[in-house]
DNA sequence: TTGTAGGCGTTATCAG
DNA sequence: CTGATAACGCCTACAA
């Protein structure tokens, strides 16, 4: 709507064809002479033309947009990973963005959103559930944006047959166990998250191994949501019980800072009364107090090379898989690095 | 590019023609027959068949595109406010995101490209600057997509003709100085962000004012970057200094957080030591210690208020203003709530 | 180098 | 209610 102006109106204004203006305004370089070039850059200017990015994707048969898909823009996580695909897209072109709120349903509808906006590929970022049926569909909507000429790229489990960047949830949680064992903790519990997020069942299977190595085990193990306020009330909830632990694992950072939080509001310490350890290593959560021992995960890297394995030129013959570790960060909010009670 | 099906394919499996296959998998409610409508739709998931967005967008004439604009997506500032925009704007359309990284020629970059892309409308955050040439060129490409029929919101400054959601940094800052003074401070300090911007500017004439209408002034005021870092470093300089404020004002809440780890990093205290007081109340702030004293700006219903702006049926008649005022919260980083030194 | 004309996938206007 | 057919704004052989 409005007053468009089109191409049309800068060709009669400069006084040639369609074709013309057209070679002159987008790509094909230095076919068109220079007494001409001019006459139509100056009536575009003069009429303040924009090409009409629909119109072109439509004759051109392809766009320029990648999207990417997040459960949470406002999550730290998702957001450093967000940037810094970001960065790489932004010279290649537009990026849309769709944010499911962890609702699984949302990404099915997305990735059918990208294919009808013909976007060139899709960044699926978060965690895969064990709802088979979903995952099935989804596989399956992805499938139909691949044959459309579609790449796609996700950061999380590898179920979806794409290319992946693949965090090592179990590896990191079980090197994490072995480091507060040795820091000296005797007693541990964990804020385990949802049931049904892989990398939250994953970052426990893999701490409850690492554990059970040192022939220690999880007295505790409480499911809630993988945000701040579900590490808020499982961390108060285990509170509540008669025995608690001297060492508690959330299974992410965010839900960390609400167990600090829930701990604090009891009038508690962290780490005096209870040791807290977190998973992801958020930027933004590096300065806080006490500083939060977890596992590092490189999450610009992780968003950077999921838009890199989208965007680059030779198609791979296979998909890929790419494996990314975790490094135990050992801070204040486990106690003193040597000896401990707990 | 790939095997697109086209409504065309669909029609033909139906054995509809073209225009009826467009009124049942679009709007048109209600004028097809149900025998057809039938055929059409089994044609269409047989075939897997998805509307080509551009395509609907060049033949409507308009699009459902929603542009967003951020400094930068990782700054939890931006983010909140991006989630929330998103929220409202979800149902209604797609979103486009865009981040500048605080290059000013960016934003008139991003203007032009969602003109492009036929945005219905446009959502831009971040501050404004001092940079007159600037500000003018991109209230022109601004006039511009309106012009074209776009619809556009500003979260920051009024200086480019639009809507605009305002925050009140001035009265904000103005009145965080009285509470500081009314705890017990006596020497203040400022890390004010850069000079060209006026949100910085703003709260930093906000606080001297404030001061000296109780008769005190800044001692020092250092100008650095608008984020953790410039926070960092601006607070180092600080302290290396002979005498040190007991109170400083970081224009920021992230740069406040990174003051704080300057000062930790020197073996000090907060707030012991110095005092630090930030602005703006980032929700995912609210958890470290020591709490952070701040100003609380309800970002989220920006985020919302300027989506909905420019969503709304109703064009008002003129541009709107929304001032949003800041509330002082007092926390523990500025030490206890009565008396003290300083 | 330039212009002509057909086509991209949809929508929308008009007759039937 | 249905079906031709002309837009929509642009790109791109193909011909001049």
């Amino acid at each position: 709507m409005g007053s468009q102006v089109t191409l049309a109106d800068v060709a009669e204004r400069a006084g040639v064809s369609l074709a013309t203006a057209s070679r002159v305004v987008n790509g094909s370089e230095r076919v068109v002479g220079a007494r001409f070039r001019e006459r139509v850059l100056a009536a575009a200017a003069e009429l303040g033309y924009t090409a009409n990015a629909f119109a072109q994707a439509v004759a051109r048969g392809r766009s320029d947009v990648v999207g990417l898909v997040v459960p949470d823009i406002q999550d730290p996580y998702f957001s450093v990973i967000a940037a810094a695909a970001m960065a790489v897209v932004e010279p290649h072109g537009e990026m849309m963005l769709g944010t499911t709120l962890h609702r699984p349903e949302q990404e099915l509808r997305y990735v059918t959103t990208m294919r009808a906006r013909q976007a060139q590929a899709l960044v699926m970022v978060g965690s895969r559930t064990t709802d088979a049926a979903h995952t099935r569909r989804l596989s399956e909507a992805i499938a139909e944006f691949v044959a459309s000429g579609g790449r796609v790229a996700v950061i999380g489990q590898d179920r979806l047959g794409t290319d992946t960047v693949l965090p090592q949830n179990r590896a990191g949680a079980k090197d994490l166990a072995t480091a507060l064992v040795e820091q000296g903790h005797k007693t541990f519990g964990v804020l385990a998250g949802p049931k049904t997020l892989l990398t939250a069942r994953d970052r426990l299977d893999g701490f409850v191994d690492g554990l059970s190595r040192r022939g220690k085990r999880a007295a505790v193990v409480l499911h809630s949501d993988f945000t701040r306020d579900g590490g808020y009330q499982a961390m108060s909830e285990l509170l509540e019980r008669r025995t608690r632990p001297g060492c508690v694992f959330a299974v992410n950072d965010v839900m960390a800072i609400g167990a600090i939080a829930a701990v604090r509001d009891r009038g508690l310490s962290v780490p005096d009364d209870v040791a807290i350890a977190g998973f992801d290593d958020i930027p933004t959560l590096r300065d806080v107090a006490p500083s939060l021992t977890t596992v590092r995960l490189p999450l610009q890297d992780m968003g950077r090379m999921a838009a890199s394995m989208v965007l680059d030129e030779q198609q791979p013959d296979r998909k890929r898989i790419v494996r990314v570790k975790g490094e135990v960060v050992i801070r204040d909010s486990t106690g003193p690095s040597r000896p401990g009670s707990s």
